[in-house]
Formats: structure tokens, sequence, C-alpha cells
DNA sequence: TATCTATTTGGCTATACTGCCAAATAGATC
DNA sequence: GATCTATTTGGCAGTATAGCCAAATAGATA
């Protein structure tokens, strides 16, 4: 991997590869409409509860994702109400990189 | 991977998986001061000129770079000027993402 | 043309990730 | 306490990714 810094951004790519992965963008993006419970989340996206828990377990140890237990479920939100505005950044890195249609506005 | 839409967004998870490398998101960040031909980001990440370069394949096919060849040269830049942007939105998605100090703004 | 430099590609091994099943844990209800 | 539901954890097999070396390609220079 080559000894340098690497490290030094590790927090930035942590997040990026825990939102690296479809079903756990596709969770993430359906927590912009309030929390779930893990059950529902499995229903979503449809692979083993295990599974589920596992990426779930990947969003919330990257901080984009927190946890709540109530009763027998834990249900899952957003750590911050920024998530729309990052989807729209990452719309605009690259040209054209509009994944449902063209809503976004282009930066470049 | 439970068959479901998982294909819709996958332009953004091609970008997301792009970055989530520590070396490419190096290399994208150096970008950030201009344009750098391979044999200055293979100094500048270590490994070998190989992976490097496939690095950078990765990361002109998801868009986020651009290449243009000049001379024996390939030079490599940003496919837009967005990118800093983007990156704040990176430290802001998880609470105190921020690697480099705390002077980015928090937003939630 | 021969050669030299810069970059890419092919191929291989090591490592990491994914996703399933089965078992364990935690809390609610009987 | 027994049982039921919801979620997590352990473990395994399949797949993908990373990084190195060697070879191939592309263009510059002699």
């Amino acid at each position: 991997m080559g000894a340098f810094r690497k490290s030094v951004s590790s927090k930035r790519v942590e997040v990026l590869k825990a939102l690296a992965h479809p079903s756990r963008l596709l969770i993430t993006e359906a927590l912009m409409n309030g929390e779930l419970c893990v059950g529902a989340i499995q229903a979503l996206v449809g692979d083993d509860v295990s599974t589920v828990s596992k990426h779930l377990t990947i969003l919330r140890a990257a901080g984009v994702l927190r946890s709540e237990k109530r009763g027998l479920n834990v249900f899952y939100q957003l750590g911050c109400d920024c998530f729309g505005e990052f989807l729209q950044c990452v719309d605009q890195v690259c040209p054209s990189s509009t994944s449902s249609g063209s809503k976004t506005k282009m930066c470049c």
C-alpha cells in the first residue's frame, strides 16, 4: 500500500467506503424519509437480515447512521440532516453522474 | 445481494467506490492543486507505478478525473472544480469526521 | 531504425468484502 | 420461567480488490 500518510484522511475513507455499496447507499437514501427499524430495512433491501444488520453496523461505525433501541426494535436514522446535500455533491463530482434523470444542477 | 433496484444509483456507488480508497483519495486531494503526471503521482503515493496507473484508471472511469496525453506524459486533473465542496460534504455527513483538525463547519 | 522514457496491461498471490446459515443475545408477552 | 420476536454475532464459502512483477504499448530522441 506504500507507507505514507495514507491514514491522514482515514475518516473520510471510512465514510466513503461505508456508502460505496449498493445496499448501504440504498438504506441511507431510504432513511432520508425518516427512521426505520431493521425489519423494515430488510424488507426494503431484500438481503438476509443478518447481512442487513452487518451493513447497518458498518454505516453506524462510520458515523453515517445512529441507532436507538425501543422495545424489541432497533431504529436507524441518519447521523445528520445534510445527507441530501451530500448526494448532490456526489452527483456533481463527476460530470453527469446523476442516477435519477437530471434534476440535479450541474456545477461544471 | 438481493435482486432489487440496486442498480438505480449505481453511478453514485461507482463514484463513491472510486474515492473510498486511501491512495485514490490522496491522489484526488492532491490534484486540487492542479494537474500532475503519473510519475509525480507515483512519487506522491509511493506505490508501484502499475498500481498507481490502475488507481487512476478507476478514478477516470468513474468520471472523477480526466486525463490528457502530452508528449510522453499523461496528465491527470479533476473532472470538475467542486471536489473541495464534496470533501466538505464528506466531513459533514458524519458528526466530527474532519480529518485535518476542525476547520470545517459543522452542519448538525 | 534503434533505443530510451513514461505509462498501461496481463497475470498472479494475498487480502478484504459479501452474503448466507446457524447460533446467540435482548427484550416482550404468556 | 417459558416462549416468542427482533436483532446481532460467529463462521464459512464465494467473490472482488490490491499490489507487485514482467511484458507490452506509445511516443520522443539519437
